[in-house]
Parts: structure tokens; sequence; C-alpha cells
DNA sequence: GACTTAAAGCAAATATTTCTGCGTTAGAGT
DNA sequence: ACTCTAACGCAGAAATATTTGCTTTAAGTC
């Protein structure tokens, strides 16, 4: 057979559209009510599937156990394609960004993800939080600054997520502001 | 009858030594090993009894579930009554005791336990770290310096955790010494 | 050393979760 | 519109986890 007709993408076909959105949509909101109601730990799949209206074997097919559901879930809760603060000073836009990061973490529902992927996490691919690390890359390159990314990651990534698992009501208004103030002063 | 036969311990006796002891000291290393063999997601009671060589029972009704076990033993791995470094110089100090963290951490099993203590924190009273906040702020007062603890919290805890949970191989061997440096060059 | 009882063990009953085979629905490509 | 098949739903079976009532062991106290 020729090579010709074949269409761009390779493997079998996917369904990513209509019903199996809906299931998408439908499990993701439930865990997330329910994983901030009782915790990650309490949450099952036959109760998300219950909640959610959807039939527990196809969670079982599509995620196989609670673990990588919720990790897949906690991954992709902020888009990734969404438009970054862009306002040409660095310090501004590292700033705006962290608040966001802020404000997304103390919505309980995003906090509790961020512990089950947490509690998934270690194993290298798994990582709920590399979407996060790649956008402070980015604004970094962006701003063709000399400051290494790791810098971001332990003086503003961390202690957000410190806070938002070990003590999320610390997580007040100028965090992030601070943050950013003593990334800064220390160079 | 009068009061001055009564013991000073008021509510019922409890039982700290012999089997009870035992019983804790074998769950928790069973704990330790499995947590760190296959993840907190996939260690369920009847695997920690078998492996501990103790009758599920007796952990169901001590600790109800497994993330109370597990979040139960994260706290209290590093001994909270260990000496401190104290030479002397508060900056040696914290990097002897942010260096002791890391060695900590870097164990797969302790590592692990974290996860697990991540994974059910946030309810206040569940926080596997507070000790070792209590550490620091123990070298703090001694030292009389004005340092918040806050500072040690995000600048030199916080870096150490995120590693340990999220990128476990970046947990080198100077990077307790880079976080101590930092924290005071801020200033 | 005898007494009291907290904590552990045991075994059977119950509840819950996970798997499997098969029929049905509906997206994607033609 | 028609075809192909990925993904879903359903129901029953199998595997696991949890609870419960009772017995046994041994720590703490006198």
């Amino acid at each position: 057979m020729s090579a010709t007709s074949r269409p761009a993408t390779p493997g079998p076909a996917r369904r990513t559209g209509g019903r199996s959105a809906a299931v998408l949509a439908a499990v993701r909101s439930a865990v997330e009510d329910l994983v901030s109601e009782r915790g990650i730990a309490q949450v099952t799949i036959p109760m998300v599937a219950e909640r959610a209206g959807v039939n527990p074997t196809s969670i079982y097919r599509r995620w196989g156990d609670a673990a990588s559901m919720i990790n897949d879930l906690a991954t992709y809760r902020i888009a990734p394609d969404r438009p970054l603060p862009d306002t040409g000073d660095l310090r501004a836009d590292l700033t705006g960004w962290a608040q966001e990061l802020v404000e997304h973490f103390r919505q309980p529902a995003a906090a509790a993800l961020l512990r089950g992927g947490a509690a998934a996490a270690g194993d290298g691919d798994s990582d709920c939080l590399r979407n996060r690390r790649a956008e402070a890359t980015m604004l970094l390159d962006r701003a063709g600054s000399g400051l290494p990314v790791d810098e971001v990651i332990d003086h503003v990534i961390a202690p957000v997520v410190y806070r938002v698992l070990f003590r999320p009501w610390t997580l007040d208004d100028d965090l992030a502001a601070r943050l950013v103030d003593r990334l800064f002063a220390g160079r």
C-alpha cells in the first residue's frame, strides 16, 4: 500500500470530543469536589463514578487507579496555553505570574489536587508541576535574564507549594510580591 | 474514696512498652519498606500487617485507616529530641541542620513518607513537618537573631521539601549550604 | 505474685473495590 | 450517509478490604 494517503496522525484514532470529553469533564468536576470535601485518601473510584454519573468501568479503563487519575487531573488543571504576563519587565511579569499561582492554589480543590499530585510524584514522569516550571523558564528566557530557573523554583514556586500543602491559611495577598522581591534582593 | 492514692496520670493506663512497642516498631518498619517500594497509594493495611507479622485488626484499631497511619509515622520519624547543631554560629548551625534535613530525605523511605504526609496535610493538625519548624525556631531563638522563622521556612525548608517531593534526584550535597547562603545573602 | 484491663490475636461475617466478557453508542474518516 | 472501531455502559464474578464479637496475652499497679 502507498503511504501517501495516510493522515498526519499515525496510531489509532482518538475520540477526543463528544462523549469522551463529557466523561472527562464530569469526572474532573467530581474529583475536584470530592477531593476538596474529603481529602484524597478518602476518594475512591466508585465514589467518583457515582458523583460524575459515569460507569466505574470507564474510569478503571481510562486511568487504572485513583492515584493516576488524580495526578493526571492535577497536572492539567491550569491551561498550559493561557497567556502569561508580558509587561516587558521581568520582575513585574514574575510577580503577576506568582500571584496567579497563589490565587489558583487558594481554591481548595486545586490545593487538594496538588496534595494528590505530591503523593503520586517522585518517579520522574508523574509531576503535576512541570507545566509551572515550564512557564517560569519561558518568562526568564524571554527576558534574556541570566537568572537560573532553579532560583525561581527554590524561592518562589517551592515556598508557595510548601504553604499550599502544609499551611494553606498562610497564602496571603502579598506573598507573591514578597517572594519575588526576595528573589531580586539576593543578587 | 479518698483521692490521695491516685497516681499522677489521670486517664486510663497506657501500654507503652513491650508488645505494643514491638507492634509499633514492626508496623513502622513495614510501612517504610512498602511505601518506598511501591508508593503510598499502593500500600494497604492488610499488606502492612502481613509484612509486619501483625494482625490487620490491630492496625485498624490503632489507626483506623492507612492515611492516618502513614501520617503518624511520617511525623515522628526524626527523633524530636535529638541534639541540634550548636557551634555558637547561627549560620553554621543552620547549615548543619539543613544538611541533616537533606540527608534524611534522601532516604527513599523518608521521602515516601513525606509524600504520604503531604497527601494527608492541610487540615491544620496533621502536619508531619511541624517538628522541623519547631527546630528552626529553636535555632533562631537561641541565637537571638532577628531572622523570622518564615524566612527559614520559605527559603530553606520549602525548597528542600519541594525537591524531595517532585525532583528527588536534585538533592545534591551542597544544596543545604547554597540555600543557607542565599538566606543570609538577601539581608 | 496476684489483679486488672489495655492492647493484640483470631475467625467469620460483611462491605467494597476491581476485573471481565459482551452488547451498545457515537466520533472520525471516507 | 455509511463504515469502522474507540470508548462507554451494564451485570455478574472475583478479589480485597473492613468490621465485629470473642479469646488471649502481658503491662502497669498494689
